[in-house]
DNA sequence: TAGATTGTTAATCGATTAACAATC
DNA sequence: TAGATTGTTAATCGATTAACAATC
């Protein structure tokens, strides 16, 4: 659970908000500007008992008998991701996939602003990327308060990422979302959201063993959120 | 649940393995050939409890007073999760971020084989990555069915992600790891795992603004597997 | 034997789902 | 009013945790 003033939200609800936002401004790109709980739901691949149930968590934004205006739902739970003010975002390690990351064209509009590239490497360092130059990590503390980072991406080797996630909190960074395939010791107060691909092919790969063993042995899925067609978040 | 022969497996310990399985190789790879519940535990950043207890869904692997045989316990995970046979891997949509998960270079240690890239983009088509060619979506059908392709790895721009996704499945391709911020509808046997870079991105932000909330306000945090310092996948 | 550590049981906790009264 | 749909309650379900007997 997380607490927000006097009201907490549990945190498997915090995970499906940005889902709902997502549908709902693809619907409001599409012109509809009223929704229902099952509609809403639908496009955004949960039950509509549970959208129902996760939006009470943050207040109550429906009509009943009528349903949801999509652009007031919207800036709701946009208002609840704490997307009105905006997040100084750095990216630290900036490899293959660090530099994709730092392609990515959709921070701007969802609030979040890329403002340092930071790597190890003297032949990374220099190059640049989404109009910013990659900058040596051995300046790293001066980097992050200068430009007043508040979350970082972390995107380096496995090897190296504890030390540089030490040096990132010392910074006062208390949010990191990690490419690493590494379990991460940081103090209980640092918000670490982990992605892990390789990881991610592993789970999928127990689900086709699962499938094989059961036609021919006797196996069977069971009521895994994984295993719906469709399904929040990892 | 995901049941596997007569057993049966929670899905959130399967989210684990993979943690376990790293866990374990580094051990192997520092030279250590046994470890305890608690040690282990701490590697992958869970709960000794809790390892115990998502080992005992898959057997009985230690020996009492002892701890775990490092090779054996990776052996065993390495089986349940089906990386003993090789697991044939298509990316379609080579992107910056398709680019970048194409040179990845450890699909194959993990029992995974790539082979093969496809786009729609004409500009994208003949270039090549990792060894392999990119080849144009026109001929998709065909070139699952000819490498004999068992998982996709989806990095297509959202508007086109659902109708490729169909054509992907009806090549009868049951375990997608998509990249594409929507929730694809697919029919119940297809696994699909998510990976949204920006949706973690919202779930960090609204942490943030739970703490700066609390900081004045009056906002806490409450047993979010996400909100320790370490802690599994997504 | 004494100490250590597993595997499992039982209790707790959190999340999901179904049903429905409230109400537009 | 009749129909529709929300917000909430209560029941179910699944996951985590603590404690401990089994046993090396």
């Amino acid at each position: 659970m997380i607490e927000i003033g006097e009201v907490t939200v549990p945190a498997a609800t915090v995970a499906r908000l940005p889902f709902y936002l997502r549908a709902l401004r693809d619907l409001l790109s599409d012109g509809v500007t009223t929704t229902s709980s099952s509609g809403l739901a639908e496009r955004s691949g949960v039950g509509s008992a549970q959208l129902r149930k996760d939006l009470s968590y943050l207040g109550s934004f429906g009509t009943r008998g009528v349903g949801y205006d999509v652009e007031t739902l919207a800036s709701s739970i946009s208002a609840a991701l704490g997307l009105g003010s905006e997040h100084r975002l750095a990216i630290v390690g900036v490899g293959n996939l660090g530099n994709a990351l730092a392609n990515y064209s959709g921070y701007a509009a969802r609030g979040f602003r890329l403002v340092a590239l930071i790597d190890a490497d003297p032949d990374v360092v220099g190059r640049s990327a989404a109009g910013l130059e990659v900058e040596h990590s051995d300046r790293l503390e001066e980097i992050l308060a200068a430009r007043g980072v508040s979350m970082v991406i972390l995107a380096t080797p496995g090897a190296a990422a504890q030390a540089v996630a030490e040096r990132i909190v010392a910074c006062g960074v208390r949010e990191i979302l990690s490419f690493s395939p590494v379990a991460l010791q940081l103090p209980d107060d640092v918000v670490v959201r982990s992605v892990d691909v390789a990881g991610e092919l592993q789970i999928l790969a127990f689900h086709a063993a699962a499938r094989h063993a059961q036609s021919g042995d006797a196996v069977g899925v069971d009521g895994d959120p994984a295993v719906a067609g469709v399904q929040p978040s990892a």
